[in-house]
RNA sequence: GCCCCCAUCGUCUAGUGGCCUAGGACAUCGGGUUCUCAGUCCGAAAACAGGGGUUCGACUCCCCUUGGGGGUACCA
């Protein structure tokens, strides 16, 4: 058998990481088994802009490498992958129910309903519906409009016996079948509801595992029945453990932000991000740019395999060691007898520490190409971009080593190379330059460097140290302004590389200017 | 309320009856290195939810309790 597995979101205007995970894990599984990923939209609702609220989401699996081998923009012969689009089909499924008397027209009003509802609940036993108003012949229902009632179809489920399912990550679940209600399939105005509109493209798209969050696990019987009804053979399911917030056990969601910001760990992901953010000129709102949404992480510059990493990892483990994977390791390894159970709760800090890993590895040249389109959309560098340019970042880099975590980072330690009016941060000449003796000490820096062959770390710190040790000082007292008169600020890659990178005129100039900030 | 799922350090996890004095990673704390930061090195603290069984022997199997989560829609 071909394994065929699936991701269908709802076009929402954002992919959710919780997704991600989800669509991952359906990907890896097909990839694994030489089988097919399919990509479905599922816009039963009216979605306003369809355009607008699809993009994110195809942009964001693009990005993270998802690649979908059947679905919007590649096509495929189970198609359309629109639930929109395949309204006829539902019908016709719904039509078929009806007539082989696995569903019925029930003419309830809401209120009716709700009230049996609540009387059950008042018992404490199970509701159950009475079917009090369902129409089982053309009198009945003939009867009931007359009385002005509309009729929407209900699933007609078995009252007695159980439904087991053997579920690939949880083993065998069961189900009385006496618990499950007549949900409704089709609407009074012939719309079809999600579980009849899921059974019929998973089997119309030959869909062989159903790998989904275990948010779902509850629906499989009303769906399990349907596809009995139908004719339809049952897919493998497999219930993946939820991906939980920061911290807790609860489903992750896009609403809570303001809770999780009190969350150290993703606090301190989501502000890096923010700012990286407003360097790049996004002016982003926090519903649709925080942590919780990939977005987030591509317009930062993390790496896409970091995330995807990361996330592989919230529920599934190889061993008791290994934490990195190519994609290659992954795919080979990936099974769904290794997926957890239990809850996963996300932790922005870690996906960080990964993404720090992989980052490391690049080289140079690779880092220039992930961090120059950010210098652009900053402003510090113009099109077009010179090879000295190019050149100049490429020490910067170099200079700040694992000190950029992200692309984004490169606006942090490049900012003061390429900006032509130093700012000094006041916190920090308060804190560095405005010291007694501090003025003397820089003259005499000053001095020693103007003539100094070659301009290089080597010669600059022996230069420094000479004028520290003649005048029986310690290092500390001469770095530390130094490096706020030529960076402006108290952070960042060694200062003999600062200095080098800057140059000598540039170096001069900044020392020189820093002079009346000092005592 | 009812149904289903889940339960190892704060977090992600290893563990499939004896290899467990419970291992790794992130975070945390302490220390070394360093011009700051980042890093790095060394070290510390940190868990089998509780109670019953089964067994010569339970983190591992069974039951109960407790706790957490999901579902229970003319949402997906």
């Amino acid at each position: 058998m071909t394994v065929r597995t699936r991701f269908a979101p709802s076009p929402t205007g954002f992919l959710h990481i919780g997704g991600v995970r989800t669509a991952l894990f359906n990907w890896l599984f097909a990839q694994r088994h030489g089988g097919k990923f399919i990509l479905r939209i599922d816009d039963t609702d009216e979605i306003r802009n369809l355009e607008t609220a699809l993009e994110p989401i195809l942009k964001g699996l693009q990005w993270l490498g998802i690649t979908w081998d059947e679905g919007p923009g590649v096509g495929g012969d189970r198609g359309p992958y629109f639930q929109s689009q395949r309204a006829d089909r539902y019908a016709t499924a719904a039509k078929q129910l009806l007539d082989t008397g696995f569903a019925y027209r029930d003419f309830a009003t809401p209120e009716e309903l709700d009230a049996e509802r609540k009387e059950a609940q008042a018992a404490g036993r199970p509701f159950l519906y009475s079917r009090r108003f369902a129409a089982f012949d053309e009198k009945a229902a003939t009867q009931f409009e007359a009385e002005g009632r509309r009729a929407v179809v209900r699933l007609k489920m078995p009252r007695e016996g159980n439904l087991v399912i053997d579920d690939k990550v949880r083993g065998q679940v069961t189900f009385a079948w006496e618990r499950e209600q007549d949900h409704v399939i089709q609407r009074a105005d012939g719309s079809c509801l999600y579980h009849l509109a899921t059974v019929v493209d998973d089997h119309d798209m030959e869909i062989s595992h159903v790998i989904r969050a275990e948010e779902h696990l509850s629906n499989t019987p009303r769906q399990a029945f349907i596809y009995q009804s139908l004719g339809y053979t049952l897919p493998t399911f497999a219930h993946l453990p939820l991906v939980a917030e920061p911290g807790s056990r609860t489903k992750l969601s896009k609403r809570k932000l303001a809770k999780y910001l009190k969350n150290r760990d993703f606090a301190q992901v989501n502000e890096h991000g923010m700012k990286i953010a407003n360097q790049i000129g996004l002016e982003p709102e926090s519903d649709t740019f925080n942590p919780v949404i990939v977005d987030f992480y591509r317009d930062v510059g993390y790496l896409p395999w970091a995330v995807d990493n990361y996330l592989t990892l919230l529920g599934w483990s190889l061993d008791d060691h290994t934490e990195f994977f190519t994609r290659s390791q992954l795919i080979e390894n990936f099974s769904l007898e290794r997926v957890n159970s239990s809850p996963a709760s996300f932790d922005p800090k870690k996906l960080w520490t990964v993404q720090d890993h992989y980052m490391q590895q690049l080289s140079t040249a690779e880092k220039l190409d992930l961090m120059m389109p950010f210098l652009l959309k900053s402003g510090l560098v113009d099109e077009p971009i010179t090879d000295e340019i190019k050149g100049l970042v490429a020490q910067i880099i170099e200079a700040s080593g694992d000190r950029l975590k992200v692309a984004g980072d490169i606006l942090t330690y490049a900012t003061f190379f390429l900006v032509k009016d130093l700012v000094l941060d006041p916190a920090a000449v308060t804190k560095r330059l405005a010291k007694p003796g501090t003025a003397d000490l820089l003259k005499r820096f000053i001095e020693h460097i103007e003539a100094v062959e070659p301009f290089h770390p080597e010669t600059l710190e022996s230069a420094l140290k000479s004028v520290v040790e003649s005048s029986g000082k310690k290092v500390g007292d001469l770095i530390h302004p130094v490096r706020v008169a030529v960076t402006g600020t108290t952070v960042g890659p060694g200062l003999y590389d600062c200095l080098t990178i800057l140059g000598r005129e540039k170096s001069l100039a900044r020392l020189r200017d820093a002079l009346e900030f000092c005592q």
